[in-house]
DNA sequence: AAATATTGTTAGTCTAACCTAACAATATTA
DNA sequence: TAATATTGTTAGGTTAGACTAACAATATTT
């Protein structure tokens, strides 16, 4: 139940998660849009696809749209929600501008622990009261 | 002057500097307490010494002691500095405990930009107000 | 529906960073 | 100082994650 996703894999997640919220109506998502998104080549995510496909976090038929799983959108919504926080604790506590915060979030977003993150929700929320969700 | 150096080259100089730190008088780090240090094959500090040397960072000759540069010591001292502040901050700041502070800072501290860490040590003046140097 | 354009895949390469096994050089000690 | 142990290097292999060029499949347009 609980992996250990690579860096790379996790950004493939994360980009797949919101290219599948654009429209409501339809969740799927295609190889370009990725690659776009991503600015990498189209076939280093086919190659990346079939991993996620293995490890049973997405689907997709040959020459077909990607779906996230059910476990695959669980692990994505995890990484962006590790990003959500991170930026907002980066622009509202520390004053790091929206650039550099949204750049650094993804990066971070990778590495730290669970720990950390449970920290640092708490210190936003006895921080910067109920700005918005996260 | 400004080279982008990689996580792994990184973690290579920051254990260079803190063994070559271990006796005052004698600056030189060897091969084999560069490895056990990083948990990390032999061969493969070889092979990263060799990139460290070309890159100017390191001096070493063949079957030789290893020694900084004063550009790579220059390097290695930003990353530590990198290294001390986060963890500090993670401990005293949020107050995650002290080995995952440890060890989320020996990853963050790859990624985090120059700007952020400005903030970061800003905000430790502020409100940790002179308990130690970094 | 044919021609064209777009999209996705395959095949083959490259690089960074690790590894093990075997050997060479240096250091230690009997 | 010769035998042994330790240290460092070489050679060769693996994996992840990217790339380009070429092709196959699907979609669009005429």
């Amino acid at each position: 139940m609980d992996f250990e996703l690579s860096s790379s894999i996790e950004d493939y997640l994360e980009a797949i998660l919101a290219l599948s919220e654009i429209d409501p109506q339809d969740q799927s998502v295609r190889v370009t849009d990725i690659a776009e998104r991503l600015q990498i080549a189209k076939p280093s995510v086919t190659a990346a696809l079939n991993v996620l496909k293995e490890k049973g976090l997405v689907t997709q038929e040959r020459y077909g749209k990607v779906f996230l799983t059910p476990e695959g959108r669980k692990h994505a919504l995890v990484v962006q929600r590790r990003h959500r926080v991170l930026r907002k604790f980066l622009v509202d506590v520390l004053g790091v501008g929206e650039k550099v915060a949204e750049n650094d979030a993804c990066l971070m977003e990778h590495v730290v622990s669970p720990e950390t993150m449970e920290k640092l929700i708490e210190f936003l929320e006895n921080t910067v009261p109920e700005k918005e969700e996260l």
